[in-house]
DNA sequence: CTGAAAGCGCTTACAG
DNA sequence: CTGAAAGCGCTTACAG
C-alpha cells in the first residue's frame, strides 16, 4: 500500500493524495478530500515515515539519549522517572522517541545524523565532554542537568546548590555540628559539584570550618561487598552525627551499610539524600532527603524540545526546578 | 555529505561507494576500497538510515512495546529492568530502540509499517488483545510474559506458576494455614492467572480447600489514600497469618498499609511478594519474595529477537525463565 | 483545484 | 572490478 496505490483506486494523482494527507485543504476540493480519505480509511493505508523522514528532512523522532551506567541504564530509578516525565509528552505530541545510552558523546552524532533526528535531549553531560557546539547547530537540543559555563542550550536542571544547603542546614538546625557529604565521583562542574557547595556554604554560614579532606569523601564504585569500600565509610563515619549524601540511591546503600556495621539509623547517625527517587519513601528508615519533581523535569524537556522544533522558539536558556527538604525518618534531634 | 558527494571526491560511482560502505568486498578492488573508507573517514560522512531503510525496506529499529500504565510507563520497576535488559544486546548488536507505550494494541500496526521496524518486543500483552496473528507474519515479534493458547510466536516467560506455588508453600511450611493472595486486576490466562494457579495447587496439595471468594483479593486500583481501598486489604487480612501478593511493587504498598494500621511485620502478618524487584531489598522488613532474573528475561528477549532478524532462525517457541524463592525478613514461623 | 516531474539518499540487479 | 539506471515511497515547487 503505497500513496500511489490509493492515488489510483481514488482515480487521482499521488501529489492530490499527499496533499490531502498532509492536510493542504486549501489544494484540494472537499469532494476530493473525502473520496481519498475513504479509501485511506478502508485500505488501513499507514504512510512510510521513512520515506516521508528522507523527503523532509524531518522525522518526528526524538533522541533521548543517557550516559551509558554499569548498573545499567534504567536501573537507575532517576532515569527512569526522567524517560516516565519525557515519554508521556513525546507520546501525546505524536513525536516517536529513540533512546539510546552512551559512553563518549561523540555517539550523538551519528544518531544525529542517521535518522534525520528532530531533536535531542542529553542528560546529565558532564562539561567537559561537551561535544564543540557548531556541531549542533542545526538540530534542537535540551540539556537536563547540565552544568557548563558557555551552555548556549536549554538546560532543564534543579536548584541543587540550594538543595544541598537546605539539607545541611537541616542537619545544622537539628544540632549536628559534625556533619560530612558523601558522594559518587564528583566532576566539575556538575550536578554534585553545586551540592557540594551548597553544602560547604551551610557549614560555613555557620561560621563552622569546611574541610574538603575530612567533610568529603568520594566514592568512585560503591560496592557493600569491597571491604576497603565499607571501611572507607565506617572511618568517615567515626568522628559525625550526620551525612549529607548526593543521591538517594547512594544513600539507602550506605544506610544499609552503617546497619550492617551496628549502627542504628538515626540514633548513632542521621542521614539526608537527595532526589527523593520514589524508592526513598519505603527505605528502613524512610529516607530524609531533598524532593526534585522528576517527573516534571522530563516534562519540561520534552515540551521546551518540541517548542523549539515546531516554532524555533524557546523559553529561557536555564530551567531550574526548586528543591525542597522533606523531613522522614532517618535524621535525629540531637539536644 | 552524500554518497554522491563521497563518489565524486574519489572519482568513482556511487555504487562503488554504496558497495565499500556495505562490505561487498568481492565487488571492488582494494584499491578503491582504501580510497573510498579514506574519503569517508576524513569528510565524517554518516550514512543516512532513513534513505538505507528506504531502499532496503529494513530499518535496524527495534520496536519495544510497553502496556500504559496510570503511573507512568517506566515508574513500574519490572518495566525499567526488562528495558534495561534490552538495550543492552540491543545496542551491543548496533540496533535502535525505539519505544512506545500503546493502550490498544492497534498502534502497534502503526509502528510497524510506520519505521520498516525490523522486529518488535511487546510486553505483557493480555491473551484476549493479542492482535490478529496473520498481520504479524512478515515482522518478527518477541512476546514477554504473554499467555495465550494459540499463541505460535516466540514467549519469553518465567515459571509463574512454580513461582508463586513455591510462595505458598513455603508459608505452609512456616506453619502458616489461612493464607490468601492479593493482586492488581487479574486476567485470563495471563502471568497474574498461573500465579495463582500456583496458589491454588499449592494449598489444595496440603489438602487446604481453596475459596476464591475468602482466599483472593482483587485491587483494581491501588490507592493508599482511599479509605475503601485500605478497608479491603484490612478485612482481607483478619483472619489470615500470610498473604501471597502477585507483585513486589503491590506487597511493598500493602506492608505501608498494614504497619500504618497497626500490624506488625512478620509478627501479626507474613507476606510474600514476586519479582524480587530491586526495591525489595530495601524495604521494611526487608521481603520475601519469590525471583525471576529480570534483565536476563530482557536480554533473552532481544537475542532471540535479533536472532530471528538475521538468521530467521528461532530457539523453542516458549522460554520459560526459572523462579526461586528468596527469603527474607517478611515471613515468620509459626510454632 | 489537479498533475507531471524532480528530488530526498540510498541499494541493487544488470551490463560491460 | 566499475558504472548507468531504476527504484524505494514520499514531498514540493511549478505549470496549467
Amino acid at each position: 500500500m503505497t500513496i500511489r496505490d490509493i492515488a489510483k483506486v481514488v482515480g487521482v494523482t499521488p501529489t492530490t493524495v499527499s496533499n490531502v494527507i498532509n492536510g493542504n485543504y486549501n489544494k484540494v476540493s472537499q469532494k476530493t478530500i473525502d473520496k481519498v480519505n475513504k479509501v485511506i480509511e478502508e485500505s488501513g493505508y499507514i504512510p512510510n515515515k521513512n520515506a516521508r523522514a528522507l523527503a523532509n528532512n524531518s522525522s518526528k523522532i526524538i533522541g533521548v539519549i543517557f550516559p551509558k551506567t554499569k548498573e545499567g541504564f534504567m536501573q537507575n530509578p532517576f532515569h527512569a522517572q526522567i524517560l516516565t516525565g519525557i515519554e508521556k509528552v513525546i507520546s501525546a505530541k505524536e513525536y516517536y522517541l529513540m533512546i539510546k545510552s552512551i559512553e563518549k558523546y561523540e555517539d550523538i552524532y551519528q544518531l544525529m545524523q542517521n535518522w534525520s533526528v528532530d531533536g535531542f535531549i542529553i542528560l546529565s553531560l558532564i562539561g567537559y565532554q561537551l561535544p564543540k557546539l557548531e556541531k549542533f547547530k542545526n538540530v534542537p537540543v535540551v540539556f537536563i542537568d547540565t552544568y557548563y559555563e558557555e551552555l548556549k542550550y536549554i538546560n532543564i536542571g534543579s536548584d541543587d546548590y540550594g538543595g544541598e544547603y537546605k539539607a545541611a542546614n537541616h542537619l545544622l538546625k537539628m544540632g549536628h555540628e559534625s556533619i560530612g557529604f558523601i558522594s559518587y565521583h564528583i566532576d566539575y562542574p556538575s550536578v554534585i559539584s553545586m551540592r557540594l557547595n551548597g553544602f560547604k556554604d551551610a557549614l560555613e554560614n555557620k561560621g563552622i570550618p569546611f574541610d574538603y579532606s575530612k567533610d568529603v569523601l568520594e566514592i568512585e564504585e560503591f560496592d557493600a561487598h569491597d571491604e576497603e569500600c565499607v571501611n572507607r565509610i565506617l572511618d568517615f563515619a567515626k568522628n559525625k552525627t550526620g551525612i549529607c549524601i548526593s543521591a538517594d540511591i547512594l544513600a539507602i546503600e550506605i544506610v544499609e551499610v552503617l546497619k550492617d556495621n551496628g549502627y542504628i539509623i538515626p540514633d548513632d547517625m542521621s542521614i539526608i539524600g537527595f532526589d527523593n527517587v520514589y524508592l526513598s519513601r519505603y527505605a528502613n528508615p524512610k529516607l530524609t532527603t531533598i524532593n526534585q519533581d522528576i517527573i516534571a523535569k522530563g516534562n519540561i524537556a520534552a515540551e521546551n524540545l518540541i517548542n523549539m522544533i515546531e516554532k524555533n522558539y524557546s523559553k529561557e536558556p536555564n530551567i531550574k526546578i526548586q528543591t525542597d527538604l522533606v523531613i522522614r525518618d532517618s535524621v535525629k534531634k540531637l539536644v
